[in-house]
DNA sequence: CCATTCACG
DNA sequence: ACGTACGTGAATGGT
């Protein structure tokens, strides 16, 4: 008969495990969940593959234990742990009790040592033994009949580390009670176990190769080479002794166990169905047989390899008025399509044989011109499938984003629980993060299934999201701006902009000459090499070494960033160096290094542009972002300079001029202000004017600065702290001009406060359009919390109705530069700029176009005045 | 993986 | 009294 098997698991560590190599979960009370949900993640995995018949968990408990009294400093094994990893060990614990898992802990022992000891327990009853855990330490238990399992995540995947006897002499050349010996000399830094000084993992596995264990290498310790390794164990044999107790795992604690309790029942309980609902694990809900199973669906899902069913299956989706379509795909190539005709019929069909990938996208292309297409991810969609205009397509992602702007990312599994109550298997899960390419290599049923979910979700959230939509007013956004968006955004990706990566490479080198005589001058002034880079050095040489004034003020230590240091500057030169190290050094490896890389085959950067990402509608560009280009100073505004159009064409750049302050008038519909736009050429001047009862012409710098600012901070969410900040002066100061600029515009009080209540009633502010963003902070009782709500709602409304109006502006040239048979194309946009590479013949024709389109994107009150420009490259266009 | 810093609107 | 201006993304260092 076979012997029986118990599998012994060390809780804390497997939990800290979960708690760090995974992302942190919430359930929708806001109860941290990760750590839990990992840990029984991996308990599953393990009793699969185990099938053991007893099983058991052992915790430590706070109180100090035998090593305590033997070493003062060993406390650190339990050190601070974070409180979302706190909160979650009652909760493990109490889920483990749901599933009549006994938990073991005995005051004065760790947990080490009741795995040790029930470990070498259970093997001389005859048992196979498990342990698992994630601390190398417990390697010296292993045996022939003891198997200690580590997981080790990289990457997102779970990997198992198995050793008994033979894989721990493999993999460290020592037997498993050499282990302890090798922590004795080398110390463990994570238990605060010290080892001998100058002995590393090297010297103190050559030591225990020659000598076996500490005691007999001391008693040769006249023989250790090297040198130094010698006189450290002659001098520190009693620490090495210590830490060899320390080590050593006991497995003779007096520690009582039950093993018929023990023995694996009944894991899927009732109470622990309850509570795996409460802490909302999806996935595992499944393994309860209560739970409607999902075969329900999957019963529907039909997958295809040949042309024939191929055929039929797109000549079924021509004849719907709307199906759903998840693609796999990976660098142009098509490989595999899901097709949710309707809920009760989802076809994958892959590529194989005479279905190509062109095919694919050649049938999809021709479904899509009477059929829409609902997906999540339309314009990845668009990079294979030509589709003609967005009416026929849904974007289940971007209608989610709109309905709730602040998720972090809009996963089909999430919209599908959201807004179909539903439980669907997360993608991360199921392979997690390869690409398309590997998943479906390596886990090609589970991805076939997959991208049938994916289908039918996209399909079945139509409504629900059209029905939510509605109801939040936001239909017109959706089907006028945001969708018409992703056909504008996905051509601006697909045509780039050319960059002369030979220019960049030039700038780059001039900008590291002059880096390298910083360096030498920084080190220099401070006496001794450094990291410039490192805040925490900087901060060290600066604050420490040279004594400059200057306090904390982060979390970790001194502030180095550059307003500290321009107050700084005049105290000692080396300030003034530092400065300038920073700024070429930010030029060199963000900029000029960094965009190099980006420029493909063709010459030319296709930076991706984000519709799903900003709390308020604005758009994000990444890989590289385009949207932060230098401008401001000099030595990096000559970037643009390798930012070309392409031969026979020229760059017209055109930008709103403040058109936050323009909507703030209109919105505020403050009669002082609007009158002041249609006068002014210069707002912040006139500003000045109104506020300090000035007549115009007399206005100085400092208080045009000083309007300046205040026109800033009104757009941000107006603070007296953060104005005073802003221009160095006191709190009461700012506060003053900031009365007197209400009092100037009293429309505009009234429209911030209005925001900020509105807010508070509704839970969400709107743009002009109908744009939500939803303020969770204005809830808070924390005061910083609730203030920033505050500042959020008067800033969102603005920020977010600006970028509605430049919105409708790129789709507005977008389709007429296509409907007037131009070649000219919209490249870039920086939130309230627009590129377009023009042919030269063109320009007129689409100067034009910009221009009135720009400025009829939305009617206001005031004019939007809009600057533009021509130049053979994007620093000559500004 | 988080904090810091800095580039843009 | 509390202690920040609003919205982003990339590079770097260090735990």
């Amino acid at each position: 008969m076979m012997s029986e098997k118990i599998l012994l698991i060390d809780g804390h560590s497997i939990l800290n495990r979960a708690f760090y190599g995974l992302p942190d979960l919430t359930n929708s009370e806001g109860k941290h969940t990760g750590a839990v949900y990992g840990f029984l993640n991996i308990l599953f995995r393990i009793l699969e593959e185990e099938k053991p018949q007893y099983l058991a968990v052992a915790f430590d408990l706070h109180a100090p234990t035998f090593r305590h009294q033997m070493y003062e400093a060993y406390k650190g094994t339990r050190k601070a742990m974070p409180e979302e990893l706190r909160e979650q060990v009652p909760l493990m614990k109490e889920v483990l009790e749901a599933m009549e898992i006994p938990i073991v802990s005995l005051e004065g022992y760790e947990a080490d040592d009741l795995l040790g000891t029930l470990g070498r327990r259970s093997e001389q009853r005859g048992m196979e033994v498990t342990i698992l855990s994630g601390d190398r330490d417990l390697l010296q238990l292993a045996t022939d009949h003891v198997l200690i399992r580590i997981p080790k995540t990289t990457k997102g995947q779970t990997v198992i580390e198995n050793y008994h006897t033979q894989e721990v002499i493999e993999k460290y050349q020592l037997r498993p009670e050499q282990i302890i010996d090798l922590k004795a000399l080398m110390g463990d830094s994570s238990d605060n176990i010290p080892g001998i000084p100058g002995v590393g993992e090297k010297t103190a596995t050559k030591i225990l190769l020659a000598y076996e264990n500490v005691e007999n290498a001391y008693a040769h310790v006249e023989e250790i080479k090297p040198n130094k390794a010698k006189e450290s164990l002659r001098d520190h044999y009693d620490l090495a002794q210590m830490s060899k107790a320390l080590a050593t795992i006991h497995t003779d604690s007096p520690v009582s166990f039950d093993y018929d309790q023990a023995k694996l029942g009944e894991l899927y309980t009732q109470r622990a169905y309850e509570m795996f609902q409460r802490l909302e694990f999806k996935n595992l809900l499944q393994r309860f047989a209560c739970e409607p199973q999902e075969n329900a669906l999957e019963k529907n899902f039909f997958f295809c390899e040949d042309l024939q069913g191929a055929e039929t299956i797109f000549e079924k989706a021509k004849a719907q008025e709307v199906v759903g379509v998840q693609i796999f795909a990976e660098e142009g190539d098509l490989l595999g399509v899901a097709i949710a005709v309707s809920r009760e019929e989802i076809y994958y069909v892959e590529v194989s044989g005479f279905v190509s990938g062109e095919y694919l996208a050649d049938k999809l292309a021709q479904v899509a011109k009477q059929t829409q297409i609902a997906a999540f991810h339309v314009k990845v969609l668009l990079k294979y499938v030509n589709v003609e205009t967005w009416t026929q397509t849904f974007g289940a992602e971007v209608a989610a984003y709109l309905l709730n702007p602040l998720k972090t990312a809009y996963d089909y599994e999430d919209i599908g629980k959201e807004y179909l109550g539903q439980i669907f298997p997360g993608r991360q899960e199921v392979v997690g993060k390869k690409g398309d390419k590997d998943a479906l290599a390596e886990k090609p049923e589970e991805m076939k299934r997959l991208g049938c979910f994916m289908a039918y979700v996209a399909l079945a959230v139509k409504a629900p999201l059209e029905e939510a939509l509605r109801e939040a007013g936001m239909e017109r956004i959706f089907q006028e701006i945001e969708m018409p968006l992703v056909f504008t955004l996905n051509s601006m990706e697909k045509e780039g902009i050319q960059v002369e990566g030979e220019a960049l490479r030039v700038y780059g080198e001039q900008l590291q000459v002059r880096i390298g005589e910083l360096e030498k001058q920084i080190c220099g002034q401070a006496g001794e090499d450094f990291n410039i880079n490192s805040p925490k050095q900087l901060g060290a040489i600066l604050f420490e070494k040279m004594k400059l004034p200057g306090g904390k003020k982060t979390k970790t230590g001194y502030s180095t960033a550059a307003d500290v240091l321009d107050k700084l500057a005049p105290k000692h030169p080396i300030v003034r160096d530092i400065l300038e190290y920073r700024q070429l050094t930010k030029l060199k490896s963000t900029y000029a290094d960094g965009l190099a890389g980006y420029i493909g085959e063709d010459g030319r950067i296709h930076s991706t542009f984000h519709q799903t990402i900003t709390a308020t509608g604005r758009i994000s560009s990444t890989e590289p972002n385009l949207q932060n280009i230098p401008i401001r100073m000099e030595l990096g505004r000559l970037i643009r300079k390798v930012f070309v159009p392409r031969e026979g064409c020229i760059f017209l750049d055109a930008d709103y001029s403040q058109i936050e302050l323009r909507v703030l008038a209109h919105m505020s519909g403050d009669e002082k202000l609007i009158q002041a736009y249609r006068e002014a050429q210069d707002i912040h001047r006139l500003t000045a004017s109104q506020v300090f009862h000035t007549p115009f012409e007399e206005v100085t710098d400092l208080q045009r600065r000083n309007a300046k600012a205040v026109n800033f901070g009104i757009v941000y969410g107006i603070s007296s702290f953060g104005l005073s900040q802003d221009l160095s002066i006191t709190r009461k100061e700012a506060a003053d001009y900031i009365e007197r600029y209400f009092s100037t515009y009293p429309k505009i009080k009234g429209f911030l406060d209005g925001l900020v209540k509105k807010g508070k009633e509704d839970g969400y502010v709107t743009t002009m359009f109908g744009r939500r963003r939803p303020i969770p902070e204005l809830k808070s009782s924390n005061f910083m919390q609730r203030s920033f709500g505050e500042r959020i709602a008067m800033n969102s409304p603005i920020q977010g109705t600006a970028a509605d109006i430049i919105k409708i502006a790129m789709n507005r040239v977008y389709s007429r530069l296509r409907q007037e048979g131009l070649r000219s194309k919209l490249i870039l946009q920086v939130h309230d700029e627009l590129l377009i590479e023009t042919w030269e013949e063109e320009l007129e024709q689409v100067s034009e176009i910009l221009l009135e389109e720009m400025r009829q994107a939305a009617s206001l009150d005031v004019a939007l005045e809009v600057d533009m420009h021509t130049g053979k490259n994007w620093y000559e266009a500004k």
